[in-house]
DNA sequence: ATATGTCACTTGCGAAATGCAAGTAAAATG
DNA sequence: CATTTTACTTGCATTTCGCAAGTGACATAT
């Protein structure tokens, strides 16, 4: 179910660099072919790990969002950065340094982002 | 790196099921073809998640076993067994009350499995 | 000692998934 | 009204996967 290259990477990017639109997915972690990302979304939109509405100011956009259930997957995502962090060299040393210093707070700012509002990053 | 259906399947059959050889591999979770999960050991041996050892007692026989690397895993994929349990109707009840009861004594106890021995299983 | 079985694979091949480039429709912008 | 932007789709070549059928080293039974 989240077995394939992307579909982690994408939840990943959604937690921790607040992409919302297709847009934003390809542009945070390039590479994905938009064929794909476009299955992707939609495979994740069927899991209701997240959903999509429409940008009341621009018809065009869509905004995608994580759901209750999607947010329940930030302990995994945070577990796996801090793996990645200790085994490989991986990005964002500040982020992992933060993550390290409180975990639950960390969680507790991704859930918070996606209760409500359309802010965007942080 | 795990971003595949198989590998972290894999290591799931090996912490959770104590899964060690190839042959206990292609019965633990059947569906896996025996190329690919020969190409997977080879890849998760490259990752240095796990290493192979040869079984003393028996000369066609390999025993698999958890890198500190893989062992450190233990965090991602209790969180990923809680979060499969509350959101999708999934397999060993028992277990996951058992991490739910407490967590850092389950990896506390899967760490206590590979840091020596052939003990198979629990 | 030879035949059969087990274990950890490899090989070949068709099917499915992926990557890439190009195209499209609807809405926004100049 | 022409051009851009956004979120896709389509076609096609390449890669990966799944399945069935070997293979070779070792073990076991006769």
């Amino acid at each position: 179910m989240l077995g394939d290259r992307w579909s982690l990477l994408l939840i990943r990017d959604m937690m921790l660099r607040g992409a919302r639109s297709y847009k934003q997915f390809m542009q945070c972690y390039e590479g994905i072919a938009t064929n794909i990302l476009a299955d992707r979304l939609r495979k994740l939109i069927a899991y209701r790990i997240i959903t999509t509405e429409p940008d009341p100011s621009d018809g065009r956009k869509l905004t995608y969002r994580l759901t209750a259930k999607g947010i329940d997957l930030a302990p995994v995502l945070t577990e796996m950065v801090l793996w990645a962090a200790a085994h490989e060299d991986t990005g964002n040393p500040a982020l992992v340094q933060k993550i390290r210093e409180d975990k639950e707070k960390f969680m507790a700012g991704v859930r918070q982002r996606w209760v409500s509002g359309p802010a965007l990053r942080s």
